[in-house]
DNA sequence: TAAGCTAACTCTGATTATGAGAGTTAAGAG
DNA sequence: CTCTTAACTCTCATAATCAGAGTTAGCTTA
């Protein structure tokens, strides 16, 4: 894992994908996720190697996202299990496999898992919601803006964005204007 | 990018990684859902390197995410803007932000970004929610079950998590014989 | 007219990660 | 005494990444 640049970032994404550490370890999240918790099963689950593997579960460890523990003595095996820290990550697995499921990325021609209410059994999504009313949010009415713990770079990402679209927008009235030139 | 292993896999959850690429690109996929647009912009947002930032616009462009298109001629420049299916992507960047924020990985003592509404001026987060109610639906009760699509290898990790949350749960109960034993 | 500048790259060479697979350890099973 | 299982570690060839230099084409400033 090359982490140089993700390191000293001021970036709750950058973060994240730093602490997960690559695709492999996001294939391992999901396993966890969905109940396993063998060096074994992760092995026969996602086709990792065991370099690839050993690695990334150390690193998802020193992350804190997973908690590696002993589940027998004589002899002594080992299994993995989220930590409370690691549980967050779940609804980051949820939407990347239903947009998987949308754009149709899964390799099957319908959904290979699904999402459900154990307690009804009905199908669960998810949506942007207002956080102060609990309303459902459009993705179309959603900006993203600079918050408290912004630093230099990210202002200048927010404001430079901001001058990207407004000259996009006057590059489309100049367009217009030339097509009603002619 | 070493894609052996993600190609051929029945996973929405691989089809999205493998299409995405690597960490990244999942900051250009920031920046491109902030509303930046140029090579410069992006290499000045994330510090990534040509080689890299190349490749990866690249791979966006060949997965359908990410779209390139001249904006001026004399000297010819281009841009990249999301496609209809790179837009897709923006709740999970989403997510993963907020997950960020939450376990304290931004770099930050508080969140760098957030996201409102642009109508409101509210701020926006996401909910898991009953599909067919609209319901908000709790992260305890959500269960995850081979869905339509699975092919043996998902509905043998489906039923193998099964048995092994039985294991641990067997081993749960032993244990708490052996304390009342003694 | 020449030297600088800008945007969007490509190229190079040293370093680091990955994939495939063989080997290790410790214990129980046949 | 050999086989099997679980959880790894080791090796080596190959591929990806980093840092930074170079390229191209048309401005712009002196």
């Amino acid at each position: 894992m090359r982490s140089k640049g993700f390191d000293g970032m001021v970036c709750s994404i950058a973060g994240v994908m730093a602490a997960i550490g690559d695709r492999w370890a996001v294939l391992i999240l999901r396993d966890l996720l969905c109940g396993l918790s063998r060096y074994e099963d992760f092995r026969h689950s996602s086709g990792v190697t065991n370099a690839t593997l050993s690695d990334r579960l150390k690193h998802l460890e020193a992350n804190g996202l997973v908690e590696r523990r002993r589940y027998q003595q004589k002899p002594e095996r080992f299994e993995y299990v989220l930590t409370k820290n690691g549980w967050q990550i779940g609804p980051a697995i949820m939407v990347l496999a239903q947009i998987g499921d949308r754009l149709d990325l899964s390799g099957a021609s319908s959904p290979p898992m699904k999402f459900v209410n154990r307690k009804t059994g009905a199908e669960v999504g998810w949506s942007y919601i207002d956080r102060s009313t609990g309303e459902p949010v459009s993705a179309v009415d959603l900006a993203i803006e600079a918050g408290p713990g912004a630093d230099e770079l990210v202002h200048w990402r927010v404001s430079h964005a901001k001058a990207r679209r407004a000259e996009a927008k006057a590059r489309r009235a100049e367009a217009e204007a030339n097509r009603a030139e002619t």
